[in-house]
DNA sequence: CTGAAAGCGCTAACAG
DNA sequence: CTGTTAGCGCTTTCAG
């Protein structure tokens, strides 16, 4: 790799020094630079490709203009959207974006929060995973600004950008009792997440027979979805309406009811969460409710660039969401 | 936020030199210093706190360990399930990645190119656009380190890590002819894109009627993969198969012949290109031509690894695909 | 108007 | 064994 030419390279070109190149690059002391001592320098940048070098300008500042993203895994859908939306709003403000997947474990959220400190990072959007307020915690005493996203803990005050899952949730069940739906079944992750949590409690909380959920172990969606949803289907009154909590529930969901040949939405109408391709393409479009993902995004930045430039600044902002209602979920002539 | 301790805070706290720390910190000239000294210095760092400075360290080092990933879009699941292999296996020697979108675009790439070259990265895996010959070369030009990843220019020797199109797509249509297709229609997307050709040609070659090819602009896609379903459709001898080059593509087809009530398999048999939950959803599940995700992200990190530390290294891997024949391919009993 | 010099945090060559 | 020092590339105060 050929060295790279530096603020120095110029200075000694020109015959100035180097603080002038520098105030004549950065635009500073407008002015107050002699035309001529200006231009060449501008001339002199051009010709030697000088590319500023924001290592060392970081250290000198003391910022990076660097954000740490750590999302459950960049592979899921949902997370690679944030992503982008994060990645395009950083950029319009001069950041950039490292990203990190914590594969929803608390220690793997733990090391990436330790690597990307090292890294000088200026603040932090992060999708937490269970069980991880001792990294709440620690980020707050370290006085690092950050905001959450999605995932929140109740008792923590943070910036927090998420939806209102209560809500989401008893939409999308009071669209199924609408609907003519009895027997209601709710699938959704074993866990103490609160945003999973409040979908499930927006749910239940307008169902009778609270029986009918169905809790997933992450590690095992494919075999406990089947079983809830099996459990569902032979009860002495077996279920007409399913609703799953997250996509990947829903698709693993849509799957299962494949396998049994259960028709939707004559036998069970479904309600699903998270936009995909898969609920466009399947033979009864799947109705689901929709997160607002760009403003999801914009806020996380907004928030974050807030807290980095006013320091303890902490808010909450809770976005609606949007029942998409097609055909899994409609009363069939 | 907190000031954060230094090297010099540990030091002055133990009342020894910064070089000492420094040493001792990084297990450097081992047991050359005394058991004591040693134990203090460790002892100061844990009490006090102390993180290492990444960005102190890369100025000094003139490395940032750091790998920028410039990819068409994070948000489409092809390019974030290739990140996550990258960041998994650039995390295991010590790598971070920043990733920067270029939505298919030479000008954004360059752009990326740039903001990613003053923060000093040590290297870039990049999925370039179309017309990007010129950004390749400028890195050639650099000197810099990097590793083209799923596309490639055929007359620019660089580090290539991609797949074999043209007999992916020739097996795909091999496959079809097996089946009893005799129409086969071919849709993808018009472009110079080498990789994207080398699909159509995989599959034309075996072809006899030519016309039966759709180019579809990527930024109309639902509109120009109608028109050319539609024109397949209504030829004097309509077909009776069509092979889509990318996922994108793939999914438009699914929908738009789903709006035309066309039975798959039994009316057209379809085979898409790469993997996803839609379809694996689809009512006749759909043969697709399956790229191996883990090696395509895994060699692109070994062989940027290798260029960065061996300087020249110009090494191309091309690697084999998988046809997983499913429903929507099969001749149906 | 211009420049010398200090210093961000760290490492490593060189001296004791 | 331990410490001094210079310097990575840049910004900025302060002094000409």
């Amino acid at each position: 790799m050929k060295k790279k030419v530096s603020i120095k390279d110029i200075a000694a070109h020109v015959g100035v020094s180097t603080a002038l190149v520098s105030y004549v690059l950065n635009n500073k002391k407008e002015g107050r630079i002699s035309k001529e001592v200006t231009a060449k320098i501008k001339q002199a940048a051009i010709d030697l490709n000088y590319q500023p070098n924001q290592i060392a300008r970081s250290l000198k500042a003391q910022k990076t203009l660097t954000i740490g993203l750590i999302v459950a895994d960049i592979a899921n859908p949902y997370s690679s959207q944030i992503a982008r939306i994060i990645e395009d709003e950083a950029q319009n403000n001069g950041y950039s974006v490292i990203f990190g997947s914590s594969d929803e474990s608390a220690s793997r959220t733990q090391d990436l929060i330790m690597r990307l400190l090292n890294r000088q990072v200026d603040g932090y959007i992060i999708a937490f995973p269970e069980y991880a307020e001792e990294q709440v915690q620690y980020l707050k005493r370290l006085g690092v600004p950050f905001v959450m996203i999605d995932r929140y803990y109740p008792g923590i005050p943070s910036n927090v950008v998420a939806i209102d899952n209560y809500h989401a949730a008893s939409n999308a069940i009071q669209h199924l009792k609408e609907n003519g739906r009895k027997r209601i079944g709710v699938v959704s992750y074993q866990t103490s997440l609160c945003h999973l949590n409040e979908r499930v409690k927006g749910a239940t909380d307008l169902l009778t027979d609270s029986t009918l959920v169905g809790e997933v172990r992450i590690d095992h969606i494919a075999e406990d979805v089947s079983n809830a949803v099996n459990r569902f289907l032979s009860e002495p009154k077996p279920v007409d309406a399913i609703f799953f909590t997250t996509n990947l529930l829903t698709i693993s969901g849509l799957k299962c009811l494949n396998n049994l040949n259960v028709k939707i939405p004559d036998q069970v109408a479904v309600v699903g969460f998270d936009e995909t391709d898969a609920f466009d393409l399947f033979y009864a479009p799947v109705t689901y409710v929709k997160q607002p993902m760009t403003e999801l995004g914009r806020e996380a930045v907004k928030l974050l660039l807030n807290a980095i430039e006013n320091g303890d600044s902490v808010e909450s902002v809770i976005l609606d969401t949007e029942l998409i209602i097609r055909q899994s979920s409609v009363i069939s002539k």
